[in-house]
This record gives C-alpha cells, sequence and structure tokens, in this order.
DNA sequence: AGCACGCCGACT
DNA sequence: GTCGGCGTGCTC
C-alpha cells in the first residue's frame, strides 16, 4: 500500500502539498520532519505535516519524496500546531513560519547551475545569435555559473525564457545541485558547575505575587498573568519564579525586546543558572544561532532567554514563558513571515499547559484592558512616588530651548550633575525648503520630503536611505537654500553646545553605528558625557544611568502620527524618560511642548497610568478601536497604482459581499503615498471579533495577486 | 517564491 | 504583422 506524506514548503501560499513516500522511506517518514521534494523545477526543502495511506483528489499526479532529511523530527507535533495558529492568527504563510524556526543551515535547496556546451562553443563563432544570447554565452565562456549569479550580474530581461531555449537548441547545459552546507559535528558543551547565586531578596507585594503565579506553575495547566510595575520589582518576581519552575523540573522561555539582550543580562543569567542558560537573539553569528538552537534542542539548556524570534525555540516541556516589556513593538515582526511574538507566547504557552507572564510598567492599553477584565492583572506598583515636573507651554517660546529650560540645564550643569534630552526626531531637520519659492527637495522613490543631516552634510529619506549632498542652491530658482523646519536632536544638540560651550554634549539616534551608540551609551554611564540627546531609541535603553534632570522636547510629535494608538505611545515615552529619573526630592523633569494640556503628556507628568488608561479607553470605546474591534490593515503595493487601485478595490467588494459584519475604511493611499518607488495602497477592516475578520479574508488572501502587508492589530 | 501562459502596445 | 511587456495562475 502507498503512504502519502502531507508536506509544507516554504512558499507565500499556506498549502500542504501531497508527496508519495517512496517504499525505502516509509519506516523513516515521520511528521516533523524535514524532505527533500521535486517542486516544479527545483528541489525544495519541506515539512511533512501528517502521513496519510489514501491519496487525495485522484487526477493531479503526485511526485516522490526525494530524501528525508532527518531521523528525529526537527518539530514536535506540538509545535506544529502552535505555528499553525500563530500563522493562521497573523495570515502569514505557515510554511516560511516553520522555516524561520529552524538555522538557516537546516534549509536545503537544488541551485540551477548553467555552464555552455561544445555546441555553445560553436555558435558563438558562426551562428546569428541576437545580443542578449551571444551575452550570455560568452559570459559563460570563461566557467559555468549559478542562475542567481547570471541573474544579477548581467541584469538581463527574460532571462530564463531566453536560457531554456538556448537548453532546448544544446547550447546551454543546465544542472540542478542540492546545495549541502557541511554538517560539522558538534562539540558538546559541558558546563562547569559555576556559583550559582540563587538567594534574592522580595519586599512583601512582589513575594506574595511570586507565591501567587508559583501555585500555577505548580498546576501545570495554562494560567496568563500581566505584571504590572516597575522593572526592578518585575526582575526579582521573575526569577523567583524560574526557580521554581526548575524546581518543578520545567523550563522556561524568557522573551524581551532586542535592544534588551545585553552583555550585562548574559552574565546576570549565567550568575544565576550557570550553563543551563542559552541565548537567541539576531545579533549572533548563523553559527552561533545554530550551536545555541542544537544546545536547547538536545535539552541542555534550561532557560532560553532571547528576543522576538526565540519565541520558536526547540523546547516542549516548558513550564513558564515571561514576555517583559510587553510594550514593546518590536515584537512585531512586520516582514514576512509576520507574526506578534506576545500573541505568539500565548499560543504556545496555552498548548504547553504553560504559565504566562507578561510584564510591563506602560502596558498596552488593550493588553491592560483584557488582563483587567479577565482577571489576570497583577500590580506591583507601589506607593506612587510624585515626581517634580514641569511643563513648558512651547507656544510662547521662539527657540527649541526656551530660556526657562536654559536655566534648568544651567542649575543641574553646575552641580555637575548630568541631563538627559529626549527628542522624537532623527536628523536636524525634518525637511529644508527655499525662502523665495518655497520648494521643498523630495525623495525622488517615496512621497516623503527629504530630512537634513547636518553632520553628514546631506538629505536624507527616512523611508529608503537614500541621500544626497545637501543642496546650497535651491534647484528650482537657484537661491541660497538656508531654511530649516521641525527640528531634530543634531539641532538641538547644536543649540546646547551654542548655550553650554563649556559642557559636553552627546546624541544617540540610529544614525550611528551600534560600536558608536554602545560607546556613546557607555561615555554617559561613566558620567563622561554632561548632557545625552536622544530620540526612541535613548527612552528604549534598559541600563541607563539615572539622570537628576530628565527633558521632554515636544512629545506632541507622536500624537500627529496616523496611528490609533498615538496617545499610549506618547504616554509611554514620556514616562519612561521620567522613569531615568534619579531619586531624591531634587530629580526633575521638564516637559516642553505646544499640546500641555493633552491627557496623555498630562498624565504621564503626574506618574497616573491608570487615569491614562481610563481616559484612553473612553475614546477607544466611542470611536470603536481596540480593544473594543479587532483591526487589520492591508497594504497593497506595487508598481503601479492603477493596477493597484483595481485591485485593492476588487478585494474589498469581495470582502463586503462576503461579510456584513465587517467595517471597511479605504481603499486609500497609505499615509506615505510612495515607499522605494512602490505605490502604496491600503484598506483597514474593523469588526467586533477576530474571527470575522477571519472568516472575511480567509479566503481571499491567497488570490488577488500583488503583494500584501497585512498587520492584525488588538 | 519561481515560472509558464496569455493578452495588448512599439517596432525590426 | 511580430517581440515583449507584465497581469494571472499553478506548483503535489
Amino acid at each position: 500500500m502507498t503512504l502519502y506524506a502531507e508536506v509544507i514548503l516554504s512558499l507565500p501560499v499556506s498549502q500542504a502539498f501531497t508527496y508519495i513516500v517512496p517504499e525505502s522511506f516509509i519506516d523513516r517518514a515521520q511528521a516533523g520532519s524535514r524532505v527533500l521534494v521535486p517542486f516544479s523545477q527545483r528541489m525544495l526543502t519541506g515539512f511533512i505535516i501528517g502521513l496519510r495511506k489514501r491519496g487525495p483528489t485522484p487526477g493531479i499526479p503526485l511526485k516522490e519524496i526525494a530524501e528525508i532529511l532527518d531521523d528525529e523530527p526537527v518539530f514536535t507535533s506540538s509545535f506544529l500546531s502552535f505555528s499553525r495558529r500563530l500563522s493562521d492568527y497573523f495570515y502569514s504563510s505557515w510554511g516560511e513560519l516553520l522555516q524561520a524556526s529552524l538555522p538557516p543551515s537546516f534549509i536545503l535547496k537544488s541551485q540551477t547551475r548553467l555552464s555552455l556546451t561544445e555546441k555553445g562553443t560553436a555558435a558563438l563563432e558562426d551562428i546569428t545569435l541576437s545580443e542578449k544570447e551571444r551575452k550570455i554565452l560568452s559570459f559563460l565562456q570563461k566557467r559555468g555559473y549559478s542562475l542567481l549569479f547570471l541573474k544579477r550580474r548581467l541584469q538581463v530581461k527574460g532571462l530564463s525564457a531566453l536560457l531554456s531555449r538556448l537548453e532546448k537548441n544544446g547550447l546551454v547545459d543546465t544542472r540542478r545541485d542540492i546545495k549541502r552546507t557541511k554538517k560539522k559535528r558538534t562539540p558538546l558543551v559541558t558546563g562547569s558547575q559555576a556559583q550559582l547565586e540563587l538567594d534574592f531578596s522580595l519586599d512583601t507585594l512582589s513575594r506574595q505575587t511570586a507565591d501567587r503565579i508559583s501555585t500555577s506553575i505548580q498546576g501545570r495547566s495554562f494560567a496568563p498573568f500581566f505584571l504590572h510595575g516597575p522593572a526592578d520589582k518585575r526582575e526579582s518576581v521573575y526569577f523567583q519564579l524560574i526557580k521554581k519552575s526548575l524546581e518543578m523540573r520545567k523550563k522556561v522561555l524568557f522573551l524581551l525586546p532586542e535592544i534588551g539582550v545585553t552583555q550585562a543580562l548574559r552574565e546576570k543569567f549565567e550568575k544565576r543558572l550557570g550553563e543551563r542558560a542559552a541565548m537567541l537573539h539576531s545579533r549572533l553569528s548563523e553559527r552561533k544561532r545554530e550551536l545555541e538552537w542544537l544546545r536547547i534542542k538536545e535539552g541542555e539548556a534550561d532557560v532560553v532567554v532571547g528576543s522576538r524570534s526565540a519565541l520558536f525555540a526547540p523546547l516542549d516541556d516548558l513550564g513558564l514563558v515571561i514576555v517583559d516589556e510587553e510594550q514593546d513593538e518590536s515584537y512585531y515582526q512586520q516582514e514576512s513571515p509576520s507574526y506578534d511574538a506576545r500573541k505568539g507566547a500565548w499560543l504556545r504557552a496555552k498548548g504547553l499547559g504553560a504559565t504566562l507572564v507578561y510584564g510591563s510598567a506602560f502596558p498596552r492599553v488593550s493588553a491592560f484592558f483584557r488582563a483587567r477584565k479577565r482577571g489576570y492583572l497583577v500590580s506591583l506598583e507601589g506607593e506612587k512616588e510624585r515626581k517634580k515636573v514641569e511643563i513648558i507651554d512651547s507656544r510662547r517660546e521662539r527657540r527649541g530651548i526656551s530660556r526657562r529650560l536654559a536655566v534648568r540645564i544651567s542649575e543641574r550643569l553646575k552641580n555637575k550633575e548630568s541631563v538627559l534630552v529626549f527628542l522624537n526626531r532623527r536628523g536636524y531637520a525634518s525637511y529644508i525648503y527655499c525662502p523665495e519659492c518655497n520648494s521643498v527637495p523630495r525623495c525622488t522613490r517615496c512621497d516623503i520630503a527629504l530630512a537634513f543631516h547636518k553632520r553628514d552634510k546631506s538629505l536624507v529619506c527616512h523611508y529608503c536611505d537614500y541621500s544626497i549632498p545637501v543642496a546650497v542652491y535651491c534647484p528650482d530658482c537657484g537661491s541660497r537654500m538656508t531654511r530649516s523646519r521641525a527640528l531634530g536632536v543634531e539641532a538641538v544638540e547644536e543649540e546646547l553646545r551654542e548655550i553650554f560651550p563649556q559642557s559636553r554634549v552627546k546624541s544617540l539616534a540610529t544614525d550611528l553605528s551600534r560600536d558608536e551608540q554602545e560607546n556613546v551609551l557607555g561615555c554617559y554611564n561613566r558620567g563622561n558625557i554632561d548632557i545625552l540627546v536622544g530620540t526612541q531609541l535613548l527612552a528604549r535603553q534598559t541600563d541607563l544611568r539615572p539622570a537628576s534632570l530628565v527633558v521632554i522636547l515636544f512629545p506632541e510629535i507622536i500624537l500627529t502620527l496616523p496611528d490609533y494608538r498615538a496617545s499610549e505611545r506618547t504616554f509611554r515615552v514620556v514616562s519612561r524618560m521620567m522613569s531615568f529619573l534619579g531619586p531624591g526630592p531634587d530629580a526633575e523633569a521638564v516637559i516642553q511642548t505646544a499640546l500641555p494640556g493633552h491627557f496623555s503628556i498630562r498624565l504621564a507628568a503626574s506618574s497616573d497610568y491608570r487615569s491614562f488608561f481610563r481616559e484612553e479607553l473612553n475614546f477607544r470605546r466611542l470611536l470603536n478601536y481596540p480593544p473594543f474591534s479587532r483591526l487589520v490593515e492591508i497594504l497593497f503595493q506595487g508598481e503601479n497604482l492603477r493596477n493597484l487601485a483595481r485591485q485593492s478595490r476588487r478585494f474589498m467588494e469581495r470582502v463586503k459581499r462576503g461579510s456584513a459584519d465587517v467595517e471597511i475604511l479605504g481603499p486609500g493611499l497609505a499615509p506615505v503615498a510612495k515607499v522605494r518607488g512602490r505605490a502604496r495602497v491600503q484598506v483597514i477592516l474593523k469588526a467586533s471579533r477576530k474571527e470575522i475578520l477571519d472568516n472575511a479574508l480567509r479566503d481571499l488572501m491567497r488570490t488577488a495577486g500583488t503583494k500584501k502587508t497585512v498587520l492584525v492589530y488588538d
């Protein structure tokens, strides 16, 4: 009897393909194993998700599995169902998600190699060839090349068609080989038992909290918790819980934003857990990542610490999943395969009967709402510490740094105290313009003005990184272009240098390389910088030395963004900056803003998350935004707008026909209507429940060809 | 994703 | 009249 395998491939379609399992492989074929299969002209790595004795609908001629690559499945059945649910939830491809869960060397593919035949060599001499054909053949004269290389090198349109014609005429020889990466035997790292530090003190509230969650770990069934409180308190609870889980012989997955995965963190974990901790994050080299992955798979790590992608760590005996800094948007991977590791952690913990702990000082409104409503919110907030805050109305000010602010800063500098300044705008200015004719230099590929970066005398597109030297004369009317608008961190840095020429002023933004960033932060932490100016990058830091003065400039910039979460983002960034205030009655924050009355700024200034939450929730309720609805944003991207418009409208019509319960906004141009030369059209769908959206979209995702990006907000 | 098939504009 | 552009559909 024939055995059939359902195989998932890493393609943008979430569809299984059926293959025949050859007689000789029958006892090795298992769900969760990698296979090599022929797929149209190539060989691809796929994953068996099921085996069955009956074939599918007759009529499709089936191919055979070429090779089974694993003796032991790389994926357990629970991992398969978890990843499947995740891909369903975010409308992303299951196969791509599975592929992303493995070290890259686990994926084998055929590579097409092309070489010249004798007939081909002869053809170069006499037969009349087209210009393109001659170009290809003479290029292959020296030696054979891979198809990919040829494509990149020759830049000939319709290359594959030309090549297949040449092959048919016997001028070119095509060979498809499987690219194999040599598998080195991994030396097993045997851990030396370091001196462990398993003793940590907790205050009463934290102790009670830890005990309560511990009970759930003991229960060995899924239970979620949301820890609301400051970082230090959360951390001590986490370690208590990790200890508990390890006592139960259950493993731990600890997720945190990429920015938090630091050397200091590694040392912290090693000190407390010895060699039983593994780290997974995107800054590891491919090889290091693979080694860590293998260690985890072999069961040699009890705690896996890592960023977003560590969600896919190969462990099944999980007792505890922690997602710290829950509010951090870097948990959401927007590129394909897109997924949100926060939701992923929920699905994984649920599937394995593990305890799930989210933690944040300033949670997302939706997450906080749900935790409260469903009774899994745990507050670690102690006595609210009133912080000294001054709000300066910038509408009456001329300069970026107002007089009053300058006075505040100089007081601190006199006492040799350091100052942190936040401004959410990169570069020197958002744009420059000609005072004569008002023309503004714009990106040629994106629908946006070029930002002025004075440091490297250039105009830079913040969407595609296109950059040109800054113009001295207006390209339109020839007059001198000197005006800038919407000042950024570079301008503030410059202004501060002018006002305080004796002080050491530095700025921190993503324009700096990672090394430079580390360097600036190190300098600041050692006390070698007096004033540090930074963007969101500064606000997201975890190990920053407290300052006695924190300045927050124009937080309302975030409020103007076209995002229904603008208020919570503003609240968060202001609160976050204020959390860098040192202890004591002397520490002070100054907020300089054009919207001093806005509730997100006002309530952040008074460190009142609960009131902010209430007010914001009210808006969300009135306008039917999450958590009171579920929202999906679909972004169509393509070369020509006409086609996009047609597709998006057809798409929208089909949604409308499919379900009456979906509210459709759009299609319309996306806030940035063109990026990298590709037009962007967006449609927003709203429904009371996610399942309604799922039903409406299920069949549509496959069709309507153009590239679509789907973002899920809940 | 890659690739083949099929229908409308600028040219040997 | 063809060549070739990309819009559409399929791959077990």
